[in-house]
DNA sequence: AATGAATGAGTGTTCATTCAT
DNA sequence: TATGAATGAACACTCATTCAT
């Protein structure tokens, strides 16, 4: 009696997002070489073959954990924020709220957050695949400050050197939830300060 | 025509402080994990085995760099800045000018600060020894944004909080020193705007 | 309408030689250490699962498979031919000519000469079940040579070294048929030569 | 004091050398798949991280091997005696004496022999490098066998199928002396009766 | 002191086998 | 009974460390 070829189907897919999602975490605290196979295969609750089930090897895994830290979901609001009709002051605060608040409820988001900088930071090659959405969440955030410029409410600077500071302090933050458990995070206030003028 | 010891030990300190600097670049950029003996020994122009002539294993030279890196200087200058009787807001501006000035000309300190700041993120035990300077330097900037609160130009907030939010900002731009060619660094102002006020 | 027992065990046994066929070739092809069960368990077109079900383990299906190959049918043959009443010479030509028709018509005629002589070669312990008949068939061989000797037809040789010779140039062509798509069988007369006086 | 780069050059070529001549016996009994590194370097009386010092990995080990087996040594004796104004027989009588004893003499023969022919045998592709020489080899032989032909002293067949043939039986006895302990080798004349007439 | 070949414990990966369905 | 996902022991390979020179 042959397993239902559906049921099997969703019991891979659900594995497979369980490797993901609890290697994302191991990945972005532990790094890819300090990540060792048997502590992530531990650390998930599976036997350590059963990742070779599900992904070639440990660099594939990691590629894939990285395609899911590429936060379209981050750059689709980003993209609906830009056209609506309000003050870029008014954007930045929705954006950091947004932002602020998954960082401090979802572990995952601060995980993604630091390995798609990561990736951003150590390779120059334009050409690595994870990071477009990531380049393309700093040009719509650019825009937004342009905006800012043009309303006098943002500091007077290259808008993607500015854009590139607040998604580097967003960084600096996920580092902090990642691996400290008594932090303080800043303020809504304080992260907008990267940009905003007095 | 022997060497003297004298010069014998001059040679040793020489080759111990070249092994220390190279790699202290080498920590900071690939991390303890992702530095391997014989890439680091390549990179000095060195054989494997002359790093175990100065240093035990991995960890002690790793520990090493981090008393190296645990920027007794740096604390120096805060301390006498403290005592100076000027505001805030002035003692502010030459620490920015003299952190980001560094960052620019010596590669080394962008290292030494990256490594340093890993630490006091990666581990929760306020034990490690290579860290006590670094918590002691949080501390005198907390005290000069204190004095800046009581002088109205910082920020109103906890002023531990806003002064790992300065360090945090370097430590950022410490990453981008070591990791990209072709990057933006903030201006003083920028880095001021974490703690200052409007 | 349930299955009779009967049918059930038909069916049984139909999955079981249908497993043992297939894997005759492919262990022979491959060699036992070369034999995946993953490969094995496609190349038949079942789950891995399947073969556990029919065999205890990877090395049981080996030894069953070489019961298999046992020859039993070649060496009835032979005794058959001992007792006829025709020369060395007859003989040989009725065994050659059925050896080389087998060979070319029956895959896995082939394979089972080249999995029974090489467990031959490869142990030198005559206790390994499975080459009792393979040695019993070279005696009856060795027998015919000898009668093929006293009717000056055959080679003055020791018989057996001979009759060794004789099935190591059929265990050969079995390699070929096994392995290579184009490749030039030998005649009867060829093989032949291995005992045959001039 | 550093080793002298003569001396160590000197070292690494002789470590090498064992390996691969070590090797070449282990493969040619044992299979690829059949053997395994740590049962290697333990034959070897080496550790297992001293073969990857010299080869990147057991296929490119395996493939180093294959480029010794070549027989270029056996191709160059052919080409001589293809030149040599005697009849073929003799010619034949010189190859299989020179062949037999080296196959006697040197187990390093048999089993490159052994492992050259099972190369040709499961490779159908012709592009596979260390088959070039087996393949002249070959070429050689059956020119050998075509000068017979015309002295009336070989059999009149397809030569390069009787050239296939002899060196068949050169292949068998080399399993022979690599697996079994106590054989029978066959005659000069055992061998040559396989292209010879009458 | 400096070297780099050799080592073997440790890491990534494979594969025969098990087991819930 | 048949399945194929899960397993973990065994295998290939790496790398910090040692040591003869």
């Amino acid at each position: 009696m042959p397993k239902s070829k559906e049921r099997c189907q969703e019991i891979r897919e659900e594995m497979r997002n369980t490797i993901l999602q609890k290697s994302l975490l191991y990945f972005a605290r532990n790094g890819f070489a300090g990540t060792k196979i048997s502590d992530l295969s531990r650390n998930i609750g599976i036997a350590q073959g059963t990742i070779y089930v599900y992904f070639e090897s440990k660099e594939e895994l990691f590629r894939e954990i990285l395609k899911l830290a590429d936060n379209s979901q981050m750059l689709k609001q980003m993209k609906k924020l830009t056209n609506m009709p309000i003050s870029a002051a008014k954007k930045l605060r929705i954006l950091s709220e947004t932002v602020m608040k998954r960082l401090e409820e979802e572990e995952d988001f601060a995980a993604m957050i630091a390995l798609s900088t990561q990736m951003l930071l150590e390779k120059d090659q334009a050409s690595s695949e994870g990071t477009i959405y990531q380049t393309e969440l700093y040009g719509y955030t650019a825009k937004l400050i342009e905006q800012g410029q043009r309303e006098k409410t943002m500091v007077e600077e290259s808008a993607m050197k500015l854009a590139d500071y607040y998604w580097g302090v967003v960084y600096l933050y996920s580092l902090k939830r990642l691996f400290t458990r008594e932090y303080e995070m800043i303020s809504v206030e304080d992260l907008e300060r990267t940009v905003r003028k007095g």
